[in-house]
DNA sequence: TACTATACGGAGGATCCCTCCGTTTGTCAA
DNA sequence: TTGACAAACGGAGGGATCCTCCGTATAGTA
């Protein structure tokens, strides 16, 4: 994930944060770490405790960092964003097609825990939010180019936005699937509309 | 709500149960009313002793009726399902465009509620199991007749289907309005649009 | 090195989950 | 009506979680 430094060059500013004592980030870093695999694991509902236990930390110090379950919720998915977001680069020298595909399938996993922590933030936030806008916003910045690249080259169908494939991923990974075997083939099909060359 | 006589004329079958005694039949209905309540408040993460509590009823009766909260969540569930089934009757005597309306109005304050439990629910049951197949015909039942009637009548647009009305009512339901007069708003733009006839 | 703001950890009271078990009560047959 | 029993009830209580308070430790600075 992304270190904490508060000065990165490319940090998109979805987490302002004053400068923390070294430890205190240390924690911080591990706090959300841990909270990002339990609430994946258990769901929104997860002990908070839990969390600090696979933290290796005291109670208090998540409750000092995170006054509220909607605070650690909130910076888990901006965490998460600034993750899919940043993570673009790493498809860089890949082969248009294999870039843009690789990208989509962390997008899945991302989206699997996105859209639960989303679900219980709307509860207490406005779905068009500044928060929420920043985020869509950093995610086309992230995955539009790849997109462009891959129509560039001429293995996408270029009549198709990055709109259109983010929800298409998105729907796909939201499915509740008894074995997630079946979220893979689902995707491969799908991914293979992309190289679909209308006539 | 509707009571839990176990040989209703109407029963739709969808709670299929063995004869009660007297005093458990009564603290069933106590159960459901009160979680109906507790879980429109404060969501599916309610507690279950607050339950108990508002019902009246101890603690161990609520789990040797219900096990499981999502046994508890599951039977709320088929008794809203029940309910805003049966409520259509209430409005046979209405003009049939009231009678519509009427109807939706009740599916509304339904909506808000069926959506929290089945999101819930979803996590255990299948979507296309027996009982979601079950309720969604039950509603279906209930409600085409209204339709069809305020369509014969004229004064309902003939070429919309309850599925399209249901979904459009169930989507404004699902609007995380801030003030709730918002919804009502919306929802009555949205009926107009039912009366307007397409040249 | 010494000082202080910052951060840490855990005890502890309140609440919730769920089970066990002794007590009460509805139902039915005599 | 009455007596007997299956059915149902309620609450205590151990374990887990929530959240706060407060004494202790340490990073950063002069």
């Amino acid at each position: 994930m992304a270190t904490n430094v508060e000065a990165t060059p490319e940090a998109t500013a979805l987490l302002p944060r004053r400068p923390l004592r070294a430890d205190a980030r240390q924690n911080y870093d591990k706090l959300i770490a841990a909270a990002r695999e339990v609430f994946a694991e258990e769901g929104t509902a997860a002990s908070l405790e839990e969390i600090a236990r696979r933290a290796q930390v005291g109670i208090a110090t998540l409750y000092r960092r995170f006054p509220t379950r909607q605070d650690l919720l909130e910076a888990t998915y901006l965490e998460e964003v600034e993750a899919i977001s940043s993570s673009a680069a790493d498809f860089d020298g890949l082969a248009p097609w294999d870039a843009l595909v690789g990208w989509l399938r962390r997008y899945v996993a991302f989206a699997a825990t996105k859209r639960v922590l989303a679900e219980e933030l709307l509860a207490y936030v406005d779905r068009d939010s500044e928060m929420f806008k920043t985020c869509s916003g950093a995610i086309t910045a992230a995955g539009e180019p790849l997109l462009r690249r891959a129509q560039d080259a001429g293995v996408v169908r270029p009549d198709t936005s990055f709109s259109d494939v983010v929800r298409m991923v998105s729907g796909i990974a939201a499915i509740r699937a008894t074995e997630p075997e079946q979220i893979e083939r689902i995707l491969d099909v799908a991914l293979d509309g992309l190289r679909y060359q209308p006539s």
